[in-house]
DNA sequence: TAGATTGTTAATCGATTAACAATC
DNA sequence: TAGATTGTTAATCGATTAACAATC
């Protein structure tokens, strides 16, 4: 059983791998990668020997060794399908952002009720929601990235559900309501930020911190 | 002294507690939070408890009051000024984006090492970096938004950190590594939908779990 | 009053750190 | 060998839940 603080872990020492890697080095030690990710040194030999990645006691970790093994959790076996909902001004940086690939995702197509927005040169099919489930059969997709405004959020993440998706990537500043065996994964860049100036202790009450 | 955890409940209650003054009610109960959030209901009271916040046994939360309790927290009391670095896919997005007033934000600048993109309309102005002190100094800036490329992320923070900032909301998929003092809050499209999928059991290794 | 809900204390659970033996 | 590093067990710390008295 993997937590998700575990796994937000796992995913950090996965990209300071790729990190140590691309500069040309072969094995790393817990405290390099504590070093790179900020974790201590003692949880990354525990969580690795959860997984039951095994280093050489002095020698450390082979890097290409700790990779497959993070690769057998994260990477999926065949690539995924994700659509994307919603052509405003997060949904179009989305649909051209290039890195689904190397994540071995594949942003199929994308939905807007507004039919204009078809014209537009996008890099993937975009279609009304009316044709969302024969995307949804045709590619076996899942997995939903949500970016429409926020008054609409709730009724279009229903309709996803409906239809088949059950993990929503969710950029709407709304806390979704849903079956229980969806999963919401909220991103929210105004959170983000007061939180961040909640934690500089930029606000009034600064001797609560 | 506020975990990152608890400060992260106490956003979902603001967001909740907005949604349900929107529809028009004028107190809550810990159950009633504990539906919209799904956090539970003894540790909303709890929650609330350790802010002082007060309720009426029997008689549920006063709404106006708890917001008002939590924008002591959240609120700030000046409105801060942010920057935003890189104006590629996401900045773009990120510059046109309204909802920094009604969190008291203010995005006062952009910045972007390619000139060209001063002509372009924008709705805040664009400098390249070389101006970065200027408008941190004029503007008391201390949080920036980071959305550049890969390559040119960790040594655009370095030259945000030298030049004052506090605070990054990094969206570039990089670990950085910044002094002590420095906060950042990483936004990672793919690293999210990985863990969208990771949690959906879409893998290989199914019975890991 | 009886019933519902808060607020607090104690118990449990889970995550992290400390300590240290194993061993390369 | 001596020193460095892993890997595991025990100890600690922190977060959540359970229990229940207080009271509206």
């Amino acid at each position: 059983m993997i937590s998700n603080l575990q796994t937000r872990r796992l995913q950090k020492y996965r990209m300071a791998l790729l990190r140590l890697k691309k500069m040309g080095l072969k094995k790393t030690f817990s405290h390099s990668l504590s070093d790179e990710t900020g974790i201590s040194p003692e949880l990354i030999r525990k969580d690795f020997s959860i997984l039951g990645i095994r280093g050489k006691r002095r020698g450390g970790y082979e890097i290409e060794g700790l990779l497959d093994e993070l690769k057998k959790l994260f990477g999926r076996v065949k690539e995924q399908n994700v659509v994307l909902v919603g052509l405003g001004n997060i949904g179009s940086a989305l649909v051209n952002y290039e890195n689904y690939r190397q994540s071995n995702m594949h942003l199929v197509a994308a939905f807007d009720i507004d039919p204009s927005k078809r014209q537009r040169k996008y890099p993937v099919p975009v279609y009304t929601l009316d044709n969302l489930r024969e995307v949804v059969d045709a590619f076996e997709v899942s997995v939903a990235i949500l970016a429409v405004p926020e008054f609409s959020a709730q009724e279009t993440a229903n309709y996803l559900v409906e239809n088949g998706i059950r993990g929503i990537l969710n950029f709407a500043p709304v806390l979704l309501k849903l079956p229980g065996h969806v999963l919401v994964n909220n991103i929210n860049v105004m959170i983000e930020l007061e939180r961040l100036m909640f934690h500089l202790g930029i606000r009034q009450n600064a001797e609560l911190v």
